[in-house]
DNA sequence: AGCACGCCGACT
DNA sequence: GTCGGCGTGCTC
């Protein structure tokens, strides 16, 4: 008889395939790395139980060709979390398995690992070398101490000392330094304040076993250090913490907190912007590290003695993975805990409308940390100003324009935001008024300039769907060749400014001019007192803190205010708040003054008195009011044709065979949200629940009919946010 | 998703 | 005469 074994592929085909299993490509578990033929390719894939039907002829069936022994195969737990996804973001186990390998380990090429430490193994602990050894028994004591670095090893020309021992079996070449054998100090941790030790006291008996408990506390309220003192308890018990932040590259400072905290544990970290080989390397120590620090990828990771999911800055939209498998990997976390049994924390100043909500219904526990750790922190003050009374010059009022050159003159540092990059958001005809629309989508092609670093630039673009096209010399409506600029961008802001402040240092900040490495040297700039102010986008917000910064200047923040999409609004809060929270210095509170035509809005209103959880419940009971749920998930049906057209038609089919549900609702067909793929338009269709479970058994029952109605045109994928506002 | 098969327009 | 466009179908 021959042994047949399921393999999940990364495919979109979301089924499993089987394979015939020769007895010599050896032993194979659930979660074993196999490389089979698939098609007319070799494919890696991960093997599964034995099939359970034989939904294909024996004909068809092929062999595996080997098991990759160079890598270990996914654990159970992993198995388990990924079925989750599946099942949850309706996406194919073997695209959301192969996804959470590092990308060097997803195809066949052995990988060796460096094996930089040369640790004592069981044998060695007792071991005796003969009397005439002394080198070996100097090495082996030494090893009895702390492991020891190849390359210190090489230095001391110790390398034929230790390659007897590791052939004696006493000592080994390991991936990463193996914790000392007693439990190793931890740094000084400054002392709980009395708002801190309550946390604690009611978050450590929480520890043994899943929760999610959410902690609602402002910036320098000490968050960092009870996560410190919740991974240290659960070190404690040899068990691993899991800490996922939002963006690396942002916070470099905080791993060398983590690890000063800590000396002498196992640190790993993951994140995209590692090295493939540095990738495939961590991802195969974290097995044995302590402590986990990584980005949303993270959460697929290895940690058989997992104790401990903290994920800070829980609303963070850099937890959304927004192509592929659009997984979030704070409901991951979360999902994860409760599989391993293990509390999971959420942190963050301004929670998501969505954990809030939780948290007040009592499903998560809700943790708020009113104080100020650091006595010196004082909140800014905020100031309006108002557009109704106040008139607007190139975009920038009086009393803005004089804040920022008081700032300067006094040689602090400021910062100006305003969310609308390129040089303005639209081009404008006087003699038509023509606005400048995208051909593609309801949206405006924005302005962009050429600057003299990149004279290609000069083009009009969609932040939209991404089309782009050069700039017309004449309207393309009526032939006016005098078109004019409409509203203001970073990009002219930047030009504004330096008209006014000539002798300004000025730095623009948005996606145009961050290349992904640049935030180390911005920081340095704007520490080393380079930069007078900062220009910039949203992406000013996070990151480093800069000491010197006093001002905080918000331009603009209307459009959001009023948007027709609330969610624009809810974010809001938090973006100002942030934005907000780069000003101040430790000795003397920062200046926020923000340019807005609704200054009545409640929002500035909590704002100013830095008030969200008075505004998140209000927000949460106006969705209450209005009978809105306090989130919704929704799946995204995207239909992708040659023409528009098509894909509409697609869609219109598709809504009208729509199960009668009360509980879902199916919205009208969109245009072309995102980039136009291979020459294909994109539409998609928006399908809203309260209920997941409705939304499940939705998607499942329609699922077949769409398939049925498939024309030749188009092609179609679901798009599932499982928990969105 | 790839990748090949297959049937109709503009070119060495 | 063919090169190659993308519509269609298949992958254990």
């Amino acid at each position: 008889m021959v042994t047949l074994i399921q393999v999940a592929l990364d495919t979109p085909l979301d089924r499993l395939f089987d394979y015939r299993l020769p007895d010599d490509v050896g032993a194979v578990q659930p979660g074993s790395l196999v490389e089979v033929p698939f098609g007319r390719t070799l494919q890696v894939g991960v093997a599964l139980g034995s099939p359970t039907d034989r939904a294909v002829e024996d004909a068809k069936l092929r062999d595996v060709i080997r098991v990759l022994d160079d890598r270990p195969a996914l654990s159970a737990d992993i198995l388990r979390l990924a079925q989750f996804c599946a099942d949850y973001y309706h996406y194919p186990l073997g695209a959301i398995l192969l996804a959470t390998l590092p990308p060097r380990l997803r195809n066949a090429t052995p990988f060796v690992a460096e094996t930089p430490w040369l640790v004592l193994t069981e044998p060695g602990q007792g071991a005796e070398p003969g009397a005439r050894a002394r080198a070996q028994r100097a090495l082996l004591d030494a090893l009895r101490n702390a492991p020891q670095s190849r390359a210190d090893l090489r230095a001391q020309k110790q390398g034929r000392h230790a390659a007897t021992l590791v052939a004696a079996g006493w000592a080994a070449w390991s991936r990463i330094a193996p914790a000392a054998t007693d439990t190793p100090p931890t740094a000084d941790a400054p002392p709980a304040t009395a708002e801190q030790q309550a946390a604690l006291d009611s978050l450590l008996p929480a520890l043994g076993q899943f929760g999610v408990q959410l902690i609602h506390g402002a910036t320098g309220s000490g968050k960092t250090e009870l996560y410190l003192r919740l991974i240290d308890a659960v070190l404690a018990t040899n068990k691993q913490a899991l800490v996922l932040i939002p963006e690396i590259a942002l916070t470099p400072q905080l791993e060398q907190h983590f690890r000063r905290r800590f000396p002498g544990r196992r640190f790993a970290t993951l994140h995209s912007g590692l090295a493939e080989k540095e990738r495939a390397e961590n991802w195969l120590a974290a097995p044995d590290c302590d402590v986990l620090l990584g980005t949303r990828l993270s959460v697929f990771a290895p940690l058989p003695r997992l104790g401990l999911i903290v994920v800070d800055e829980e609303h963070d939209a850099s937890f959304k993975q927004q192509d592929g498998l659009r997984y979030s990997a704070r409901d991951v976390a979360i999902a994860r805990g409760k599989q391993a049994n293990v509390p999971v924390v959420l942190g963050s100043a301004t929670p998501s409308l969505e954990s809030y909500a939780q948290a007040l219904s009592g499903r998560y526990r809700l943790i708020e940390l009113k104080q100020r750790a650091i006595s010196q922190a004082q909140l800014p003050d905020i100031e309006l100003v108002d557009l109704k009374h106040i008139p607007l010059d190139n975009g920038l009022t009086r009393p803005a324009v004089q804040a920022l050159s008081e700032t300067l003159a006094r040689g602090e540092q400021s910062l100006v935001f305003l969310n609308r990059r390129g040089y303005a958001p639209a081009l404008y005809c006087p003699s038509c008024a023509w606005v400048s629309p995208c051909p593609r989508c309801s949206a405006r092609l924005v302005f962009h300039r050429a600057t003299p670093h990149s004279t290609r630039s000069h083009r009009l673009k969609c932040h939209h769907c991404g089309f782009e096209t050069r700039i017309p010399p004449e309207c393309p409506s009526c032939g006016n060749p005098d078109l004019k600029a409409l509203g203001q961008g970073t990009q002219r802001l930047e030009e504004t400014l330096t008209a006014l402040l000539p002798a300004a240092r000025i730095r623009r900040i948005d996606r145009d001019t961050m290349r992904p490495r640049a935030w180390a040297e911005l920081g340095e700039a704007v520490h080393g007192g380079e930069i007078d102010i900062l220009v910039g986008t949203q992406m000013l917000a996070k990151g480093h803190d800069f000491p010197n910064m006093t001002l905080a200047l918000i331009l603009d923040t209307d459009g959001a205010l009023y948007s027709p999409d609330f969610r624009a609004t809810e974010r809001l809060f938090a973006q100002l708040m942030q934005v907000a929270g780069r000003a101040g210095r430790a000795d003397k509170p920062g200046r926020v003054l923000i340019q807005t035509a609704f200054p009545d809005h409640p929002l500035f209103r909590y704002l100013q008195r830095h008030d969200y959880s008075a505004y998140a419940r209000e927000l949460l009971a106006e969705r209450k009011q209005l009978e809105l749920p306090p989130f919704t998930r929704q799946v995204l049906l995207r239909a992708e044709a040659t023409t528009m057209d098509a894909a509409l038609a697609f869609l219109h089919r598709a809504a009208a065979l729509a199960p009668d549900t009360a509980d879902v609702s199916v919205f009208g067909a969109i245009p072309a949200p995102m980039a136009r793929v291979a020459n294909l338009e994109r539409a998609q269709l928006l399908i809203q629940s309260a209920s997941r479970q409705a939304l499940q058994a939705f998607v499942r029952d329609w699922r077949p009919q769409l398939d049925s109605i498939k024309p030749r045109v188009a092609r179609w994928s679901l798009d599932v946010d499982p928990l969105a506002f």
